[in-house]
DNA sequence: CTCAAAATGTTGCAAATGCAACAACCATTT
DNA sequence: AAATGGTTGTTGCATTTGCAACATTTTGAG
C-alpha cells in the first residue's frame, strides 16, 4: 500500500506509517461501485481515509427527500465526530462512486497519544488538522452555493467554483440527479434552468461537459 | 482575565496560559456592539477567539445580497484559515451583537511547535482540533437547514435545533432580519411563513420568544 | 443480446417565494 | 422634543420553483 500521496500521512515515512497501523488498529476495505461504504447511525468513532476512489455523503430525511452532504475524493477524511450533525435522526450514509478502497481508524486513537508515545503521531495530528480544514472549506463552500436565493445562481456559483481549478470547461464531477441534490434544487427545475442558462448564452452544456461562456 | 471558562485553554492552568501569550504574540480588544470584529481580506493569518459577547459572521456579495455565515458565542474561535472559502471575492466581516472581548493570535504560532516548545502547546492543539470540529458541526447544521426545499422546512429545522439545547421555549439568538439572511430567505416573505406557521398551529412566536407546539 | 432499473429530458399547473413599496415601531442622538 | 436610522410587519404582484406525470435514453446485470 502506497500512503505517498495520502495528505494524512505527509511527512511521515512509509515504514512509519505501517508502524503506526497497528496503534491504531487500522482496517482496510474496499467496496464497488454503489456499495455503502460507511452507515452513521452504525459506525461510531471510526474515521474513514479514502485511498483510492471516491464517494458521496447523502443524507436522507423522513420524507425520503435526499440531499448531497460531501463529495469524498482520494485522500479525504470522513466520520461522524469530523463533520456533521444529525438532528433529525435521518439516514446519513457514504455511497461509493466508484470502485474504491477506504481505511478506517479509530478517532479516539488519534487524538489521545498513544502509550508508546511515537514521535510521528504528533505530525499526524497535525496533518489531521490540514484536513479538517479543508474540510471546513469545503463546507464552507457549499453553504455559500446553498445561501444563493435563486437555482440560476446556485448553479453559477458552483461552476465558477469548479471552474477556478479546472478551467472555464469541465466535466461535473456527479451526475445530473445528484447535482440537484446537492444544490438542493427539484431535478426537472434544475434540468429546465439548465437549458435555459444555455439559451441565455451563460453556458453551453453537453452531457456533463460545461463551458463557461461570460466572464463576470 | 479568567480563561478557566475558554474551551481552547482547557486543561491548561492560568499561569502557564498567560505565558503561552508571548508565544502567541496574543492581542486583546473590546468591541462596541455593531462594530466590525474582523474583516477578512485584511486580517490575514490571525485566529479570533470569543472571550466575552456575540458576534456573526456576515457575507455581502457583489449585489450587495447579505447572508449570515456563522454565529459566535463565549469561547468559540473563527479566522480565515478555520473556516471558509472566499470564492467570489465578496465581503466577509464579524459584527459584533453586543459589546465584547475578543483575543487574537496567529494561526501559525498555533500549528507550529514554538521553539520553546511549550509543554502545553499540544494540549492547546487537541483543544484547537475539538474547536474546529465543533465549527464543522455548526457548518454543518447550517447546510442542514439550507439544504430544506422550503422556508418553513428551512425555519423548523432550525427551531428543533435551537430546542434541542433550549427546550421547546426558547428565544432567538439574533434579530429577525439576521435570521432570515441565516437561513437565506427573503425578510418579509420569512415574516409571512412565520405568520402561516403561527395560524397552523406549529408554534407560537412573540417578539423573538419562540415556543415550538407539535411534536414532530 | 435482452431485460430491468436508473438517469435524463420535457411539460402543465399550483404553490411558494422574491421583490417592491409602505407604514409602524423602536432606540439613539442632537 | 425632534430627527434619524434601523428593525419589524403587511400586502399585491410577477416569477420561480416544486411537483407529478410521462417519454426517452443510458447503464448494468444476467
Amino acid at each position: 500500500m502506497d500512503f505517498s500521496k495520502i495528505d494524512l500521512f505527509e511527512g511521515i515515512k512509509g515504514s512509519e506509517v505501517n508502524c503506526m497501523m497497528s496503534c491504531f488498529g487500522a482496517v482496510f476495505r474496499t467496496f464497488r461501485a454503489g456499495a455503502t461504504v460507511y452507515d452513521y447511525p452504525e459506525s461510531g468513532d471510526e474515521v474513514g481515509v479514502m485511498l483510492k476512489g471516491g464517494a458521496t455523503m447523502i443524507r436522507t430525511d423522513e420524507n425520503g427527500e435526499v440531499s448531497v452532504m460531501e463529495i469524498f475524493a482520494e485522500g479525504d477524511i470522513f466520520g461522524e465526530v469530523l463533520a456533521f450533525s444529525n438532528a433529525a435522526g435521518d439516514s446519513v450514509k457514504v455511497i461509493a462512486e466508484s470502485d474504491c478502497e477506504v481505511m478506517f481508524i479509530k478517532y479516539s486513537q488519534i487524538t489521545k497519544r498513544c502509550e508508546k508515545a511515537c514521535e510521528h503521531h504528533s505530525r499526524l495530528v497535525q496533518n489531521m488538522f490540514g484536513l479538517i480544514a479543508k474540510k471546513t472549506l469545503s463546507l464552507s463552500q457549499r453553504i455559500e452555493i446553498l445561501s444563493k436565493r435563486s437555482t440560476r445562481d446556485k448553479l453559477m456559483c458552483y461552476f465558477r467554483i469548479l471552474a477556478r481549478t479546472c478551467g472555464d470547461e469541465f466535466e461535473l464531477p456527479m451526475s445530473v440527479t445528484r447535482l440537484a441534490a446537492y444544490v438542493s434544487a427539484d431535478r426537472s427545475a434544475m434540468t429546465r434552468e439548465l437549458s435555459r442558462m444555455q439559451a441565455d448564452g451563460l453556458i453551453e452544456i453537453n452531457k456533463k461537459k460545461i463551458r463557461l461562456k461570460k466572464v463576470c
